[in-house]
DNA sequence: CTTAGGG
DNA sequence: CCCTAAG
């Protein structure tokens, strides 16, 4: 009887189980290309557009002519971005000539992006990214950074402390901190963190004279830049004379390392130079991001260097494994977009201790996703919003008062993922989602001092330093989740940026350029290559993932449009937040949303059923590939699934069925094909023997 | 990573 | 669908 049955269904074209894994692995990994994250790209995106502008600002005296059309549109926004930043200076010129005296000219030495590559980032990216990040990313930046520049240098000039040299403001995303510890002297800095779209602003108090302000204004250029640009600026020397006011030094450095800011000034990293991250967390890390920001440094020397180096964060903490680890996460997770996604704990947060400019906003990498970005960075353009970075100053006045003024504050980094189908709404909506659990939960500030947080609330600010004039500048607010609910992490002690969120983003890196001149000529020859060394990921990250998923093959025409609809349906909604504690608090909002409930559509269940037919029970990879292969949202698992479901809902009465309702003619081969190879499971011994008779009969 | 099952 | 133990 077995036998017969057997012999049936190998007539009626059942096979025999191939090898249960011969030449899996050749197939292997048709699932798993995938892609990118073009969220990456707008990070990039808005480092280029910044680094442009500053560059322009330094560089750009209107005589230059070679400067392409677009070089001119961001000329044109450095210019008002000078335009502002005079205003304020002048406003506060006094306080400059008396007590800062330093020079006033301020000089893009170096410039070290994260970006892949400046270079071609207008037109590359162009084509690179599939996201329209790009447009409002810039334009945002502009004025962001127009405004940033304004008020830090208000904010500089403001400081009645200055003398020190330092000064630490954030507006959203916008710092101007003190000097990092460069060479121990004291300068100004401004650092343009395209992530955070944070400047600060180093300037050598030594150097300093006075009466202009920081001169931003001043030169064009175009970070964009190519080489071009970048020549134009590395050049060892800038006349004195083009810099208003001799403002010498300013360099553009990305953050290479948290830690040290004076890294700035020579990135001695490498490329493999990751550093390997306490952060265990890091695992989950996927988008890589990153965080690619621009800082600005003084120069070495006094002022005369204008350079501009490019490179990549070298020493930012986050771990990245090395591309391969990292990539391969990735790339299975969005093979699987829907797969939940754990929340990261905060332990993961990148440890920024020691670095004196670092304050929260370093933490984050840049791993948010294009989307987000753009979608966050919208609302500080157009005025102080939650989703804007945290920006904060502080005076101290005569009277003993500490008086400190706090912007706004900073929403904890978190990433969204949302697939291209969605509509803006939907990302609207994902995005107000996410804020809106982030600040549901509760929050509680911190203080940080020098990029310390000062966990001792009993302290007076005269203990603890925050009335000294010289830190005032270096004062930080963040919001935090409240841990009180969250298992503590470990390694909170360690990470005092609880806002930035954690995971240590697999950051592209670039090679660390030297920024001292002597470098500044390699850098550009290398620059060129910038964008790629990571560029693996770079190129990754832009492709998109959507998961809209073509219909098997097998279906028809008509099948597949309604396939097509249930497929592309709302996919959106998966957001992830990297706030570990915000999300836990809110429980359903983003993080590890349970992928988005797809019933399979009878055509699905056809070829599924067909596949099982021909494959069996056991080989689900098989099944996924051969019928759902471009079904991306499909795992195999899901497959599996189905087909338990399948055989449940075959075995039950229609009455008690649910749903779309399952022909009976598939139901009753889902039983057919069920009880045959589970009897085919049940005893292999026959597999040869029925083959063997099968072939025989034929 | 895949399977197989339980939840 | 999710999660996990086993391979």
């Amino acid at each position: 009887m077995v036998l017969q049955k057997r012999l049936d269904y190998g007539f009626n074209g059942y096979q025999v189980p191939p090898t249960p894994r011969g030449a899996r692995s050749a197939r292997r990994r048709g699932i798993n290309r995938r892609i990118t994250d073009d969220s990456q790209m707008c990070a990039f995106d808005l480092l280029a557009t910044l680094a442009g502008k500053l560059l322009l600002e330094g560089e750009s005296s209107p005589s230059s002519t070679d400067m392409g059309s677009s070089g001119k549109d961001q000329y044109e926004a450095s210019k008002s971005l000078a335009k502002e930043g005079m205003l304020e200076e002048n406003k506060h010129v006094s306080n400059f000539s008396n007590q800062d005296c330093s020079d006033r000219s301020f000089i893009v030495s170096e410039l070290v992006l994260q970006a892949p590559s400046l270079n071609n980032c207008p037109k590359e990216l162009a084509h690179t990214q599939n996201d329209a990040c790009s447009g409002p990313t810039s334009a945002i930046t502009t004025s962001e950074c127009s405004e940033k520049v304004g008020s830090a240098e208000r904010l500089i000039s403001d400081q009645s402390n200055f003398q020190h040299g330092k000064a630490d403001i954030e507006l959203f995303g916008c710092r101007v901190s003190p000097g990092c510890k460069l060479d121990g002297e004291k300068k100004r800095q401004i650092k343009v963190e395209p992530n955070d779209l944070k400047l600060s602003i180093c300037a050598r108090d030594d150097i300093c004279n006075s009466e202009s302000p920081i001169a931003w204004d001043r030169k064009p250029s175009c970070l964009v830049s190519s080489d071009e640009s970048v020549k134009s600026l590395s050049r060892d020397h800038i006349p004195s004379g083009s810099l208003p006011h001799n403002r010498e030094n300013v360099n553009l450095v990305t953050r290479d390392d948290d830690e040290n800011s004076s890294g700035c000034t020579q990135p001695s990293t490498v490329n493999n130079a990751f550093r390997p991250s306490s952060h265990i967390g890091d695992r989950r890390i996927r988008k890589l991001l990153a965080s690619k920001y621009w800082k600005v440094t003084p120069n070495l020397k006094a002022g005369e260097h204008f350079k501009t180096v490019m490179s990549s964060d070298a020493d930012m903490k986050y771990v990245h494994h090395d591309g391969k680890n990292g990539f391969k996460r990735q790339r299975s997770q969005r093979d699987f977009p829907f797969k939940k996604r754990k929340l990261y704990h905060c332990s993961s947060l990148s440890n920024l201790d020691g670095d004196i400019c670092t304050d929260e906003m370093y933490n984050s990498p840049g791993k948010f996703s294009n989307r987000d970005a753009c979608a966050s960075m919208l609302p500080k353009v157009t005025g102080p919003s939650i989703s804007g970075a945290s920006e904060h100053a502080a005076f101290k006045s005569k009277d003993s008062q500490v008086k400190l003024k706090i912007k706004s504050f900073r929403v904890p980094e978190f990433f969204i993922e949302i697939p291209e189908t969605a509509t803006v709404g939907s990302l609207k909506k994902t995005v107000m989602e996410a804020v809106t659990a982030i600040l549901s939960g509760e929050l509680r500030v911190g203080v940080l001092l020098q990029g310390k947080k000062i966990r001792d609330d009993n302290k007076t600010l005269l203990q603890t330093g925050i009335s000294h004039d010289n830190k005032l500048d270096a004062l930080g607010f963040t919001l935090e989740p409240n841990l009180s609910q969250a298992p503590p992490p470990v390694s909170l002690e360690d990470h005092p940026f609880l806002l930035s969120c954690d995971s240590p983003q697999p950051l592209s890196r670039y090679p660390p350029t030297p920024s001292t001149t002597a470098n500044a000529a390699p850098l550009r020859g290398t620059s060129d290559a910038l964008p790629d060394p990571p560029g693996t990921n770079f190129s990754n990250l832009v492709e998109s993932d959507h998961d809209s998923a073509p219909s098997p093959p097998e279906m028809s025409l008509e099948k597949s449009t309604v396939d097509s609809r249930a497929l592309v349906a709302v996919q959106a909604m998966n957001v992830e937040a990297l706030s570990v504690v915000p999300m836990r608090k809110s429980k359903r909002s983003e993080a590890a949303q349970r992928r988005i409930r797809r019933p399979f559509s009878v055509s699905e269940v056809e070829a599924l059923v067909q596949a099982v037919e021909k494959l069996g029970t056991g080989r689900w990879r098989d099944v996924k590939l051969r019928a759902f292969d471009n079904a991306k949202h499909r795992t195999y698992v899901d497959l599996k699934d189905k087909w338990k479901t399948l055989v449940h809902t075959a075995r039950i009465s229609p009455q008690q069925r649910r749903g779309e309702p399952v022909p009976q003619e598939l139901l009753d081969r889902v039983l057919t094909a069920h009880a045959y190879w589970s009897q085919q499971q049940v005893k292999p011994q026959f597999k040869q023997q029925s083959e063997a008779c099968r072939l025989l009969s034929t």
